[in-house]
DNA sequence: CATGCTGATGTGACCGAGTGTCATCACGTA
DNA sequence: TACGTGATGACACTCGGTCACATCAGCATG
């Protein structure tokens, strides 16, 4: 039996998610959205470092995640196949719950300007990973560009996963990354 | 005759990059860098969204110059072709004096990651005009990807010009993208 | 010379994010 | 019964940022 209500960090995240849609991001205090999940603002701020990151919560594990998988293929192989080991590792985090929480969080991002700065700064950091990691197979530069290419992949791949009705993740993003591949040998040949 | 002294963004943006060095960015309040710069904090952020802004203004207007320079490019251009005239036209943008101010808000921004993740933003702003201009010429998968790469370029660029004693920003870009380009172009097709 | 307009600034009150300290309270254990 | 532990609450405080209102130099107009 616990002391306290369970899962204090999923209540807080679920509160947030219903406060910011129904009166918007910055009318929203997180003394309200301490009160709704039951709590109060000491605990929201002893969960979460700051207002924003409960909708980004768990994205800080993709970095490890990101760096473990590249860093763990197989030395002999193709930087490319290295940076789909990493996606792949990515990819698999997520579960199905995830997708509606993704949807809604999306949404309320796409109404603040202060969301979307750490939605960038999350974004940058899962891209930073990937390529110091790579930065062990390949020149740096080329490093970062593997990197960018990976983050584009994997985004633009959740996005689609989160939109239609989903299927296998993993797939998608292995799909999104051929794609752009294959789009983009002839324009740098060209 | 002015009424009040003159370049009031100027005389506080100096006042912070002072104070920043001096005690750290967390530890100096806004109060204390307008008074420095012999004004009041109400005016401070009527000049400044915000206190991370002071470091990064400007930035602002590299976004719609990289915007029109594409969008001005000959449409036959090919794409890469495109992109080199948008970078272009943000590397023309800086003078001299920018390299030390440059050099300095980089070293600040180094120790806070509030600082950072306003830097992502402004990254990620610049990639995303680049990649929503180019997407009139290509694919926005493969737009997306090019303006990573130009970004790329840009930032490397421009922080080889900061740290050397520096020469034609212009020129440093176009090589650093074409570094990149030709060292990229083995690993896609290996 | 008087009047009024304009625009950048100052003043002071205010709100909310985020921090830090101390008290509380349910539970396990000696 | 007493004590330790860990998550929580209560409360005060700082600081970023906003807002309404006053001020004041210059300029134009009568």
């Amino acid at each position: 039996m616990a002391r306290w209500e369970p899962d204090a960090r999923g209540r807080l995240l679920h509160a947030a998610l219903d406060l910011f849609a129904e009166q918007g991001y910055d009318a929203t205090t997180a003394a309200q959205i301490a009160e709704r999940a039951g709590l109060t603002k000491t605990t929201l701020f002893r969960q979460f470092a700051d207002k924003r990151e409960i909708l980004f919560q768990g994205q800080a594990a993709s970095v490890a995640t990101a760096d473990a998988a590249v860093r763990g293929a197989p030395p002999q192989a193709h930087p490319l196949e290295a940076l789909r080991i990493g996606l792949d590792a990515l990819a698999k985090d997520h579960v199905a719950e995830q997708r509606e929480i993704g949807r809604r969080a999306e949404a309320i991002t796409a109404t603040s300007p202060e969301l979307q700065e750490r939605a960038a700064f999350k974004r940058s950091a899962i891209s930073s990973a990937l390529a110091a990691a790579l930065a062990e197979r390949v020149e740096d530069g080329v490093a970062g560009v593997l990197a960018d290419i990976g983050t584009r992949a994997y985004y633009s791949g959740f996005a689609e996963w989160a939109r239609a009705d989903g299927g296998d993740l993993v797939a998608l993003v292995r799909r999104h990354l051929d794609d752009l591949l294959r789009d983009l040998r002839p324009v740098l040949d060209g």
